[in-house]
DNA sequence: GCTAATCAGTACCATTTTGGTCCCGATTCA
DNA sequence: TGAATCGGGACCAAAATGGTACTGATTAGC
C-alpha cells in the first residue's frame, strides 16, 4: 500500500493523453476510448480536474476538453491534488496532543521530513515528463537521485 | 490524503518508545498506556512487528517486548512495509496492457521514479532518527536531502 | 503442578473510503 | 428545435480500515 489511488493514476492517465494534442479539443468519449478506461470514470475524472484547473471544458456540440496550461507547467503534484487532497503522509499535524511525548519523540518530525521530499519529487515531475517515452534519458535522472546520500544499507529496490 | 495509514502512524510512535529503553522489556499494556494507545490496538500492532522481526517478543510472566535490534538499524521504510506490504505508488506494474499506449507515454515510468524517490527518503530515516526531539539537527538532514537533483521547476514548498 | 501473566492466532464487526454508475439539467452548435 | 456535450449530484456495491473479542500456548513463581 502507501500508493496513489487508482483514479489518481487513471487522471495522470487521462492528462498524458490530452497532452498529446494540446490544441485539439477531446470529447470525454474519445478520451475513454483512447485511454481504454469506462467513461463515466473519466467523465467524474475530467471534471475533477476542470474544478483544479488543470484542464478547460467546453459545453455543446463539438465541446471536449483541452488542457488549461502547457504540459510543461503542469505538475504531477497538482494532479495528485486535484484527485486526493493536500499532500500529507500523516494525520499527525491535525491530531496533536494524543502522545504527551510529542515534544520528545521526533516521530512526527520525520513524517514531515518524509512529505516533504515526497512533495519536492512529484514537484519535480512535470506533465511533459509524464509523456516522454521512458527510454535512456530517464534512466540518467534516475540514477542522479538515487545518488542522493542514502547513509544506511539502502538496498535499492526494484 | 496519499497518506500512510493511521496504523502505520501508530507503530512508529510505538517503535519509538520501546527503543527509549532498548534493553528493557515492555509489555503491551505498558506500551499501550505510555503511548496513550488502545491496549488492542497495540497488541495487534506488536504482533505485526513481530513478525517483520522488528521486535523480539517473550512470552510468560514479566513478558513483552523489546527492540530486535539496535535503534540505528531499523529504518522507517522497515515499519511502514511491516504494516503495508510493499510500498509502490501505482499498481500500473502490475496491471499492465490497460492502455496499449504504454510503450509511449511515459506515465509509468515517472510514477516508478516517484516511488524510487520516496523508497530512498524512507530508508534514509532511522528509529533512532525518530527518537531525536526535532531541532536543528533535522534541518540539516533535510536540506541534504532536498539538495538531491530536483530536474526541473521544483518548486519548494514551504 | 497450579496459577497468573502475557503473547499468538484468528475471527469478527462497524465504519469509512473507493470505484463505479446513472440521471437530469444546462449549454452550445447547426 | 434537436442533438451533442459538459455539470452536478445522488447512489450503490465492494473493499479497506480500525477496532474488538475470544481462545489457546507459554512461562515464571509459588
Amino acid at each position: 500500500m502507501l500508493r496513489v489511488s487508482r483514479l489518481t493514476y487513471y487522471a495522470t492517465v487521462v492528462m498524458a493523453f490530452i497532452a498529446t494534442h494540446p490544441d485539439h479539443v477531446h470529447s470525454a468519449v474519445q478520451i475513454a476510448e483512447e485511454t481504454r478506461l469506462e467513461l463515466p470514470t473519466v467523465s467524474k475524472l475530467l471534471k475533477t480536474l476542470g474544478h483544479a484547473a488543470l484542464v478547460e471544458s467546453f459545453r455543446g456540440v463539438n465541446g471536449g476538453y483541452r488542457l488549461a496550461r502547457p504540459a510543461t507547467e503542469i505538475s504531477l503534484a497538482e494532479i495528485v491534488e486535484a484527485l486526493e487532497g493536500p499532500l500529507g503522509m500523516t494525520e499527525c499535524s491535525i491530531a496533536e496532543g494524543q502522545c504527551d511525548r510529542e515534544a520528545q519523540c521526533g516521530v512526527r518530525g520525520s513524517w514531515q521530513q518524509i512529505n516533504h521530499v515526497l512533495d519536492d519529487a512529484l514537484r519535480a515531475v512535470s506533465l511533459a515528463d509524464m509523456m516522454k517515452p521512458p527510454p535512456a534519458k530517464r534512466r540518467i535522472a534516475m540514477q542522479v537521485i538515487e545518488s542522493a546520500p542514502i547513509p544506511a544499507g539502502a538496498a535499492t529496490t526494484e
